[in-house]
DNA sequence: GCGCGGTTGAG
DNA sequence: CTCAAC
DNA sequence: GCGC
């Protein structure tokens, strides 16, 4: 397949950018024209580079980016469980060192990858708008990201908020408690209060229930102010 | 010679 | 402080 | 390449 443009543009174009990065002559970077040339006109024709097919396929290279595709895990962890002798997604779970994001990251990793239909993000916005409104008429949610950008599908939901009066609002402190229903139990007497009730409600769910998966049964808490 | 985005949050 | 998400 |  040939590229719609010729080699002597793409010259062209190697020595203006050479010109500009005040490279030694003849030479971009450290490739001189003619190598840089052949490798842009192999992308442009196969649609990748020979070069780099080594890496690709080491498999080295494979797990950690993997590794690194699990929320939570950046290059370095991932590189770090590499070297720890993990070499399958399947072995991550294993470890109990990662962190709660990351274990999250791991365990919903096939949900978390999946795109998000265009509607089912509009459904989403128009029920934290309609939620919005009822809390604080007046306030303006909407979601930006690739949906406003007009995407078929979504990784995720990015919401912006504001409110006309937003500036001159008082502030005021807000603890979110959210419970599973088999534990509502102790969150509510455990928030109910005092602290020493609080501190014996915890201790009854560790003692009772803490085998129960983190996630799904956790009590998660958001404290915040309201911006 | 090094870092190259800045901010926020978890650990 | 490091690492990660956004 | 630029600022530290």
């Amino acid at each position: 397949m040939k590229p719609p443009w010729n080699c002597s543009s793409l010259r062209d174009l190697a020595r203006e950018y050479a010109a500009k990065s005040h490279g030694a002559a003849g030479k971009v970077g450290n490739l001189s024209l003619g190598v840089m040339v052949a490798r842009i006109h192999e992308i442009l024709s196969t649609g990748k580079l020979s070069k780099l097919e080594h890496f690709e396929n080491d498999e080295k290279v494979k797990t950690v980016s993997l590794f690194g595709e699990v929320w939570g895990i950046g290059p370095v962890t991932a590189l770090k469980l590499y070297e720890n002798g993990h070499h399958t997604l399947d072995d991550l779970k294993q470890d109990d060192s990662l962190s709660t994001a990351q274990k999250i990251g791991l365990k919903y990793f096939d949900d978390i990858k999946k795109r998000i239909p265009r509607h089912e993000v509009k459904d989403m916005e128009m029920l934290l708008q309609k939620a919005g409104q009822e809390l604080l008429p007046g306030m303006i949610i909407v979601c930006g990201g690739s949906y406003r950008r007009g995407k078929a599908s979504c990784g995720d939901l990015d919401i912006v908020i504001t409110h006309p009066d937003g500036e001159r609002e008082l502030r005021r402190r807000i603890d979110l408690k959210v419970y599973p229903r088999d534990r509502y139990a102790f969150g509510l007497i455990a928030w109910t209060g005092n602290d020493v009730l609080n501190r014996s409600a915890a201790g009854m769910q560790q003692h009772h229930i803490s085998h129960l998966d983190p996630m799904l049964s956790g009590p998660s808490e958001a404290n915040a102010f309201l911006e």
